[in-house]
DNA sequence: GAGCTTACGTCAGCCTTGTTGACATTCCAA
DNA sequence: TTGGAATGTCAACAAGGCTGACGTAAGCTC
């Protein structure tokens, strides 16, 4: 460790671009998600569901009538594995799939009474967990955690990610 | 900028608690898993390896000589998966298997030159795009990132997550 | 020293979720 | 009318999880 001493002045501190700084970063990322994804994890098991299924719920549930390729795009994933999920979940039930009016060719997709059960109920636990860390963190680090976690993504997805958010305020 | 208004002394503003900011939080944690692993997932499909090699290799570097138990509670995966992974790593040759001097029963891991080549690409390519993100973000924000995710983990591997960093300090 | 436990490896089989490639259907738009 | 877009579906395959069972060597305990 080592290097990098003090903060000069116009540029801080670099101590936290150490390598060391960095890979303690990249683990901490690693088990955060295993972490973020525990909670849902057991509940989708009840229901011989996988974390696939509660992706394509939560982004139905905040995009009502979205379409397939529109879901496909958010997910990155082909269309064969995204249908393949989204077939039971019809068949369970829980998504509806309504042909486009203007544009017959799409499927508009919508969450069934059922469907909004499952997605609440994952969705709950999962917010607890963020909560909890949020609060224990306080709300300084959060928005410096919603700071980093945007800085990191891919940058189609974050102008993605940013649309979203203007649209919701 | 933006929401969370104004700091109220003792109890500040708990709007980053809302439920859609939660959502909002949920998703950037999706979005920014998906960044942190695309390069490395780049790399690797040259290789033919997968997600599953580069976390054995991140660790084994982390810890040389750690053993196999060891390495299956912080992978949080069965022996039986961990090892299909280490075979293959063993017999490519970028990771060597010691018997123990004290406990033979024990295998103690770690990486061959050619090992430590790829976890060397892997790790630059990871750190780069964490490196890019922290400068992006700034310092306080890095800090703020780190708290949360802490505590986003589950209690036990925060524990060991926080003996590592005083190991390394 | 006998017997239990631990650490590890391995075989077999199963599941989810990702991939390609091929092909059919429907229907908008030029 | 024809090309291309959006969708669905079949088949086959791979990675990487899982469980269960079994074997071996080594350490520990009585």
């Amino acid at each position: 460790m080592a290097d990098d001493g003090a903060g000069r002045p116009g540029g801080e501190s670099l101590l936290f671009l150490t390598d060391e700084q960095l890979k303690k970063g990249i683990e901490a990322m690693f088990f955060a998600y295993r972490g973020f994804t525990a909670d849902p994890d057991r509940i989708l098991a009840h229901y011989a569901y996988g974390r696939a299924h509660h992706r394509a719920l939560h982004f139905i549930n905040r995009a009502p009538g979205t379409t397939v390729n529109n879901l496909l795009a958010i997910l990155g994933v082909t269309k064969q594995s995204l249908n393949r999920v989204l077939r039971t979940l019809i068949a369970d039930g829980l998504v509806e799939s309504r042909v486009g009016t203007r544009d017959k060719r799409e499927r508009h997709l919508h969450l069934t009474d059922k469907g909004h059960a499952l997605e609440s109920e994952l969705s709950d636990a999962q917010r607890d967990r963020l909560r909890a860390a949020y609060r224990a963190a306080g709300p300084e680090a959060v928005a410096g955690f919603r700071r980093v976690l945007e800085a990191m993504m891919e940058p189609e997805i974050r102008r993605h990610f940013r649309t979203l958010r203007e649209e919701r305020a």
